[in-house]
DNA sequence: TTTTGTGAAGTTTTTCACAGCG
DNA sequence: CGCTGTGAAAAACTTCACAAAA
């Protein structure tokens, strides 16, 4: 089965919402509601929950604690995935900090910075390593997965050395600049200064 | 001229990356090294760069200096953005100080947050207000874009009173959650939860 | 010759519209 | 009757392929 990139996104949506609407003891709701809820139209709401089976009910909608469970299969893993953050700097400990971080998918077994004054120290329980041992660390620790929050000029060469390890298998970016990796690995970027930027130059566009 | 999101998107990596190549002392750049550099097709490159006008030269490439200050153009705001940051937690003190904000296109004038030991200080030079002044501040300042760093639950609260104050056009919005907005209101989304959660599910998929 | 700019083709994603089921 | 599920249409976005310019 073969779900679009936009569908994932959406789903995590749901997810969300649902949530709430348990919480709130909410038993069903319709494509309409979660559409308006969402600003999202309710035949992109069907067509995205009809991906994975038929699930609503025909003249009643969507049964709130049924369809929540549903998502949350879809969007389980199959195990613990081993995470490691390079770069501790403001934004690096505001993420170890995040709600997004608390989460039971995977564990966050190193940290890694150039600062002599963070490495060799534990930091919110994970030890930091300097990033010259990035390499055998995350051999060592088999680590799959990379956080990366250091500065644009620094990005390429910590993603060099930690594919080298060559257990790296995805990288979640927050650097300022695109990065070069092998084609066996997943990298998605979250880009705080791109996102500002399409933000004004639409509000100047809406101006004229 | 009716430029799509995408583009603009990748307007932005193609400035940096100028940026970059222009301070090696690098004249001029083709199509295919762009595409190379950012892992795009060079189609996709020309046709970008193509929507603002012929700024290439065929048989040459593109001109570095010029296509710089091309696309600065493009990206350029016609006054400064007058901004305000609704919660300073990690994220938020982490965002003040990242280079993203570092910009001259707009200025943060007001912070919001609810923890008495914040407001009525000023944090990095910008005074903190509590949040229940959020709607008279924002018409006080004429603010009319908001950084959003609360907690999901509180993400909905904060935009509608910010809303009201009547001055608000756009919301970068860091919350993990969906908010309703008038019409008028543009708002953007970096969701980091949501990265993650698709990063983990393609990688599941990729396993099998 | 090289590399751009661009219609046309292809692909992906969204929306429509309605059959079909409860 | 109400609301889902889903083919088909539309829209958005990317890639191809080649004419045209330097």
């Amino acid at each position: 089965m073969k779900v679009a990139e936009p569908t994932i996104e959406r789903l995590v949506q749901y997810y969300r919402l649902l949530e709430l609407l348990h919480e709130e003891g909410r038993r069903v709701v319709s494509s309409q509601e979660i559409g308006e809820m969402l600003s999202l139209k309710a035949s992109q709401v069907r067509k995205d929950l009809s991906y994975f089976g038929e699930i609503g009910k025909r003249g009643v909608g969507y049964h709130v604690e049924k369809l929540y469970e549903h998502i949350k299969s879809i969007l389980s893993t199959p195990r613990l995935w081993r995470i490691a953050l390079v770069g501790v700097g403001r934004l690096g400990e505001a993420l170890l900090g995040h709600k997004a971080f608390q989460s039971s998918k995977f564990k966050v077994l190193a940290l890694f910075d150039v600062d002599p004054g963070k490495v060799g120290r534990s930091i919110l329980g994970i030890p930091c390593y300097p990033i010259e041992k990035i390499t055998d660390v995350l051999r060592e620790q088999q680590v799959e997965i990379l956080i990366l929050t250091v500065p644009a000029a620094a990005a390429q060469g910590c993603v060099d050395r930690a594919v080298a390890a060559g257990t790296i298998r995805g990288i979640l970016s927050f650097a300022q600049t695109a990065v070069i990796v092998p084609k066996s690995v997943l990298v998605y970027h979250v880009d705080i200064a791109t996102e500002l930027e399409k933000l004004l130059f639409f509000l100047k566009q809406l101006e004229r």
